[in-house]
DNA sequence: GCCGTTTTCGGCCCGACTGTTTTCAGTCG
């Protein structure tokens, strides 16, 4: 069992709560899902810690939801939903996640049609029968129709590095017209997510009919969804929805905070202003009908008593708590990073030779990169053995002798084996500034066996840095399993840097681990796992995903100038 | 079902847009 099967089944229920149109439950339902799925620790040892009461310590779990746990905790079933599933045999959560599907549509068309699931969703609306549904109509089957292919393309949502150089190129073709005074993307492009469902923007504009016959007509838009005075959707060519908002400027602040945050965050801030006798939407702070802040963000907070927070940790995980308490941590900045640490060449499987990587990086305004090519086991990208590092060691101080500005240091990923030891013997590590090491075979050990390959392997005095830590890919690859409690710990015993590798698929630390691993006093190296002269600009992901892990610049140790950072290594 | 320097009872974030209606329910963010 794990947090994530619970988080689902909570969900479900406030689902099927919501069909039998029960009053409030499903919203607390849903309350307690999402705290539970953002828990750190496993719902299951916090009941054996603390018991039932430790369960009601939980944010959104009361006496009656944390019995439910207990249930699920002890029998592995939880009655009332096996209830509601007997009522309602169908795929709840399936059929929501179609675009425009909830609770009360997935009701009708069970009790109409016998609807179960996507499948059976689909036929029905290809035989055109949804349209016969009183309450539905041609459109609505259309659009469910659209729905159901586009979950089936991209799972609806997108990697954060592939659509933002698009979403700056439409930014910065709105912000150069004249009737636009500004444009900022607000949601889950502001707060620089790993993933994105759609796009936010918001506008302000004295000629609002402009700018959203201009929005509906520009090249990237592909179709139209709806149009309206202050908003507008689109679907863009590259398959995901953007909104576009117009506002008057004295409400630009109130906007981006409220379609900035995520949901959380936002109904513990509106808490908060009811609380303080005000309410707050996007056209600001009202005191009865009186506007009293709006225009940034910064004055509404203010009026709050909170200290403005950075976009990428609203989410109601501490946030507010430390806004108000005035200790809210500084966050490693996007300009702070000094150094990349993972850089691979074409020795191996980059693109690219190492005077060219060097010089791209310099040009990115990086002072120092460690060339860190595949080692033998890793056939398949030509790794090093022993001979060939040597040699790439003496190529590298031959180039440096050619090129100025930049230090170019000598690393390698050194693959660890199944048994925990390294593909290249210790004597030649030791002549590099810094080892990285990696998972890359045998992903599906067990999670004790696999803890225990990675502990061995940064019990080696010569291992430096644990590169991609969990080997997640994003949307294509689950994590390995292994304990990441035991790594953090294992990563301040033998002072092991762990890496938040800021390539796109990876983003490896995530933010919960890295948060994790800040609060334990381990350091971590945020690198671009470079392949080509053009990945140095991921870096900017690892440092997105750093701060969304709430990392300050001195937990980061190619913040540093390159002789202060390897005096942090083994 | 949860929660409390407004409450252990009585509230629960809030507004825009669509589609199918003829005044509004449902969905979304």
């Amino acid at each position: 069992m794990s947090n994530q099967e619970l988080a689902k089944i909570l969900n479900e229920m406030a689902a099927f709560l919501d069909m039998k149109e029960v009053e409030f439950k499903p919203r607390a339902y849903e309350h307690a899902a999402f705290s539970v799925q953002s828990l750190e620790e496993g719902v299951d040892e916090i009941y054996k810690k603390g018991g039932l009461k430790a369960l009601e310590d939980i944010p959104g779990v009361g006496r009656g939801i944390a019995e439910r746990i207990e249930e699920y905790i002890k029998t592995g079933r939880i009655k009332d939903y096996e209830k509601l599933k007997k009522q309602f045999p169908i795929d709840i959560e399936g059929l929501m996640a179609i675009d425009g599907v909830g609770p009360k549509l997935v009701k009708k068309l069970y009790q109409e049609l016998k609807i179960k699931n996507l499948n059976e969703l689909e036929k029905a609306a290809k035989a055109g029968k949804l349209s016969k549904i009183e309450g539905l109509g041609e459109k609505s089957e259309q659009k469910i129709l659209r729905g159901i292919e586009f979950l089936r393309q991209s799972h609806g949502r997108f990697l954060l590095g592939h659509i933002l150089p698009t979403v700056r190129k439409m930014l910065d073709n709105l912000r150069v017209l004249s009737y636009v005074k500004r444009a900022e993307p607000a949601g889950s492009i502001r707060r620089m997510q790993e993933t994105v469902g759609d796009l936010d923007i918001l506008v302000t504009s004295d000629k609002p009919s402009k700018v959203m016959e201009y929005f509906v007509n520009m090249p990237e838009a592909q179709d139209v969804l709806s149009s309206g005075p202050t908003k507008t959707s689109v679907r863009l060519e590259i398959g995901m929805d953007a909104d576009l908002r117009v506002l008057p400027p004295e409400s630009f602040g109130a906007a981006l905070q409220y379609f900035t945050g995520d949901k959380y965050h936002n109904i513990a801030v509106r808490e908060i202003a009811i609380k303080k006798g005000y309410k707050l939407n996007e056209y600001g702070l009202f005191k009865g009908k009186q506007l009293v802040a709006g225009r940034t963000e910064e004055e509404i907070y203010k009026k709050l008593d909170m200290a403005w927070m950075e976009p990428e940790i609203r989410t109601n995980s501490g946030e507010i708590e430390a806004s108000l308490k005035g200790k809210l941590p500084k966050l490693i900045g996007y300009d702070d990073l000094r150094g990349d640490m993972q850089v691979q060449t074409d020795w191996t499987d980059g693109e690219n030779s190492i005077k060219e990587m060097a010089e791209a990086a310099k040009s990115q305004g990086l002072e120092y990169i460690v060339i860190t090519d595949h080692t033998k086991s890793l056939a398949m990208a030509g790794g090093s053995d022993e001979k060939k590092l040597e040699r790439q060691i003496k190529e590298i101080d031959k180039i440096q002798k050619q090129i100025s500005g930049i230090k170019i240091l000598k690393g390698a990923e050194v693959n660890i084996n199944k048994d925990g030891t390294l593909d290249i013997n210790d004597e030649t590590l030791k002549k590099l500034d810094v080892v990285g090491a990696s998972v890359h075979s045998n992903f599906n050990m067990s999670e004790q066996d696999m803890t225990k390959r990675i502990i061995r392997a940064m019990e080696n005095p010569n291992v430096d840095i644990l590169f991609h830590p969990t080997g997640r890919l994003i949307q294509k690859r689950e994590p390995y399993k292994v304990n990441i409690d035991e790594i953090i710990k294992t990563a301040k015993r033998t002072k092991t840097v762990l890496e938040v590798n800021a390539y796109p698929e990876r983003l490896d630390l995530k933010d919960e681990y890295i948060r994790k691993a800040v609060s334990a006093g381990v350091k971590l190296a945020i690198n671009s796992d470079a392949h080509s002269v053009a990945h140095f600009k991921f870096l900017e992901f690892g440092i997105a995903q750093a701060r969304r892990g709430w990392a300050k610049k001195n937990d980061v140790i190619n913040t540093r100038p390159w002789q202060e950072m390897l005096k942090l290594l083994k």
